[in-house]
DNA sequence: CGCGTTTGACCGGCGC
DNA sequence: GCGCCGGTCAAACGCG
């Protein structure tokens, strides 16, 4: 009786393990459902802010003033290719027309415009030489607790990653922010790469370190709001989560 | 002194 | 052709 049955043994382990994989799946699964439920939240939050602040900020402030200029209409076809509309929310008492999106620039002009009478500042990519990105500026008009930023060419050279660890996207990025009476959401977008990149990186430890939770759930909306900028990798990422979670951990093979 | 910002001048495109 | 407008240049200026 002394002696152990290595059968026993070896089922005890498994057992061991097969349990810890079910609460791994466990929480695979709640992190799942904790995501699927922010991101219906964030996605209908950002439907409505689509269809009213943003878009309103693009119709009258981006649309009315460079649509109705028809010298630029052939330009304003090509924004979906090679420049892309930022909004960045920031204090409105803030006079100063900075967007901290990783990259440094070097003003080069300030004017102001027809429509707007906010003055438009003028930047150039100064990380690297040659670097041939622009990028204007300007306080929206309908909110001025909102800068839009318009990005135009690509950079030749990588984020300043000091900074760029700051923001959630590896790579070039900038914030969209857009407020709801609630509640704020920010959108990390990728303006110069046609990929979104998310960092996915959602470890187990997520439920484990307390002392995480806050930074958790912001880099989990980050992602979900990413998610909502592609439907396409929406439904990707969803199909991949939920095999995993469809599928049963197999017990490891010695 | 070097670098970045400011700001008026200048240029080019477009509409009338 | 002229005027308007957005975009860019470059000298002046300020700051560390």
């Amino acid at each position: 009786m002394d002696a152990p049955n290595p059968n026993k043994q070896k089922v005890g382990i498994l057992r061991e393990e097969l349990e810890q994989l079910q609460k791994e799946n466990e929480t695979l699964r709640l992190m799942f459902e904790v995501m699927s439920s922010k991101y219906r939240l964030l996605h209908e939050a950002y439907l409505r802010e689509s269809s009213s602040t943003i878009c309103r900020g693009l119709t009258r402030f981006d649309l009315h003033e460079q649509f109705s200029d028809k010298s630029l209409r052939p330009q304003v076809q090509l924004t979906a290719a090679s420049s892309s509309h930022v909004f960045v929310k920031t204090d409105p008492r803030d006079e100063s027309l900075i967007v901290k999106d990783g990259f440094q620039w070097r003003k080069y002009g300030q004017k102001v415009t027809k429509n707007n009478p906010s003055p438009r500042a003028y930047f150039k990519c100064s990380m690297a030489p040659g670097c041939p990105v622009k990028k204007k500026v300007q306080r929206c008009l309908d909110d001025k607790a909102f800068l839009m930023a318009t990005y135009e060419g690509q950079h030749n050279h990588d984020v300043d990653p000091t900074i760029g660890q700051a923001l959630s996207s590896p790579g070039s990025s900038a914030t969209i922010s857009a407020t709801t009476p609630t509640s704020e959401f920010r959108v990390p977008v990728n303006p110069f790469r046609p990929g979104i990149t998310l960092d996915l990186n959602l470890s187990g430890s997520n439920h484990e370190n307390s002392n995480n939770d806050n930074r958790n759930d912001k880099r989990i909306e980050d992602c979900v709001a990413s998610l909502a900028k592609d439907p396409g990798f929406t439904a990707a990422l969803a199909a991949a989560v939920a095999r995993s979670i469809v599928e049963q951990p197999k017990p490891p093979t010695p």
